[in-house]
DNA sequence: CTGAAAGCGCTAACAT
DNA sequence: ATGTTAGCGCTTTCAG
């Protein structure tokens, strides 16, 4: 029954080892190690010299598995590259690290089976928390089995936490943190049209395979309420990264497109039509505006500045953490929406047609 | 001796709920888990038909506990937002996930002292390997520090890596993935003198106490190749941030200093330094060149397009996961030191006194 | 305030 | 091919 040689090494010091070199039991070396149980002076001082001394360190896994939790928070992550992710990413890794937690961290690259496959292996681990972010796809099945590990994960003394992804349910033991999609977009789009704009291409509508198509909802919905029709032509579906803003934007000017004005979904498309609109000898703003959407900490370093929808992502992430830590405090609530509002920067002016 | 009634859920499935279920005995269910022991076929499928009925998971803890490895890898990151970093990071995670572990992620944001704890917390989680990424200090307690973290995880049975950080000694029980930061800048500055630049403004010289002046020292290296002198004036140091590439430059135009091209230790602190010229009226590269280290992705996207030196970030975090998990396999160093190159874009060009 | 005993869920050695 | 037994390192009753 030899155990765990391991390779390259001997046997780490275990908490046995501690209580034989203080000459205590088990339990009293547990109990300074957690803190939360008197503990005579002289004692406490003998164990922790020889922690030091042996240079201890608590299992994780022993303490995991006799105690309730693992101190850890899960993280689903579409793509930690992407500066919107990665900023919610830092968000949720400070608030956890401030609450005592490690971060698991899983990235999907929108794939909704690896995702799926993400939340098994996160319920493997027992972390306080599953938080997902990005990605989210509208299949009858995919939103099943979500509801399903919300419930396991409840069960399991754990929860889903939904991030900047829509809810699944009022019945469905689950923590939202929500933005508003579509609110921005209309704020932007009617800033846009007030500056009187009529051509206003829309890159990045989503296909109704993955995330909702709120921001094109609110394009649309400030058109009606400027009684303008919105033409087919200029709205463009597509993924959300830099190539796809560079060629629509490419593809519109070569189809001869006209437009006065482009709204990005995400700010790295507008950085992709910042690009092409360049190449092609296009001057921002005064031959095209541009706008975007989340605000990444790139936009406002641009030439030109970017105008955009501003989406707290830092805050984003911390507050999963914070809502789904302190699920059982009655204040907190479970599911929220926090706002968005528009930045006016550099990108954005009247169409030529309106200027002297 | 109720245990985990878990506030908001019941007791989860258990093996042994598995295996009462499928009428076999407890170390039946764990070989299909495992699936490296001989199971007769119907029993297995019964096994299998009732984790499916119970919506089984493993408890990653207890299997860790058990077993020889938890199957994570721990990563101990400077920062997860700079481009930079998250696609070292990106690389670890998606060689982590290939070879079957998750990762566990810390930030230390450039703190000798978080970096420290990180690393200890880690320790605790007993992952095959903790991998260092960005920060490096030179004060020789840290060094030792390091040393003794190296050998302790070692003797745990796990591997220390340091990703783009400089060795620690031989006779440490390190892994080490590095580049090369000298051998690169020497390679850009020489570009930049070869292209007729004689007053080549060095920023992000970074002091003692961080991060090693390799690149510096490339950059001071290649002048005394040309038989040139460096001027002290224009070495600036400072962090490797956008906002510090801004600033140094504003300061070096305000202080008069004159120059014709600007090499920036990454390419962060290029896009600080063009957008302040840009400000200034200077056109890049017509009045004045730019350069920068690292070659983020961002970097062949900006305008223009910035001459950098190529640094493989995706294959780093690979490599670092590899190295570490298949180090008992003879074929495999332990210390690798990844090439770098330069790439040629659009923001270098000879001085204006050497053109028409 | 401290120790003895039990058990968390799993895997691995030992028997069949 | 399967069951029995032991034990991973820790926390938590329960006694005293």
């Amino acid at each position: 029954m030899a155990r765990r040689p391991a390779v390259g090494g001997r046997r780490p010091t275990t908490i046995k080892d501690v209580a034989v070199r203080a000459g205590v039991s088990v339990p009293t070396v547990s109990r300074v190690l957690a803190g939360n149980y008197p503990v005579a002076a002289r004692t406490k001082a003998k164990v922790l010299r020889a922690m030091r001394e042996l240079d201890y360190v608590v299992n994780a896994h022993a303490r995991a598995l006799a105690g309730a939790t693992a101190r850890t928070i899960a993280l689903v992550l579409y793509d930690i590259t992407s500066p919107f992710f990665s900023h919610i990413a830092q968000g949720v890794e400070e608030q956890a690290a401030a609450e005592g937690r490690v971060c698991l961290v899983c990235t999907t690259r929108g794939d909704a089976d690896r995702e799926m496959a993400a939340v098994e292996l996160m319920r493997e681990h027992h972390g306080d928390a599953v938080i997902l972010v990005g990605g989210a796809y509208r299949e009858p099945e995919y939103r099943e089995r979500m509801i399903h590990y919300a419930r396991a994960l409840d069960e399991a003394g754990s929860r889903l936490v939904l991030c900047g992804r829509p809810p699944l349910g009022d019945d469905v033991p689950a923590t939202v943190v929500e933005y508003d999609n579509e609110g921005g977009a209309y704020a932007l789009t009617s800033h846009l049209l007030s500056a009187g704009h009529r051509r206003i291409a829309f890159l990045g509508a989503f296909d109704s395979a993955t995330t909702p198509t709120e921001r094109v909802n609110g394009y649309g919905r400030a058109h009606a309420e400027f009684g303008l029709p919105v033409d087919d032509a200029l709205v463009v579906p597509g993924e959300f990264g830099r190539s796809f803003g560079y060629r629509a934007t490419k593809q519109l000017i070569q189809d001869q497109v006209s437009f006065t004005a482009i709204f990005a979904a995400t700010d790295v498309i507008a950085t992709g039509a910042l690009h092409a609109l360049r190449e092609s000898g296009r001057r921002v703003p005064d031959d095209v505006s541009v706008a975007g959407y989340d605000d990444i900490p790139m936009a406002a370093e641009l030439t030109p500045a970017l105008t955009t929808v501003h989406v707290p992502q830092f805050e984003l992430g911390r507050t999963a953490v914070r809502l789904a830590l302190h699920r059982h405090d009655a204040e907190v609530s479970q599911h929220v929406r926090i706002g968005t509002h528009i930045v006016v920067r550099d990108s954005v002016a009247p169409p030529p047609s309106r200027r002297p």
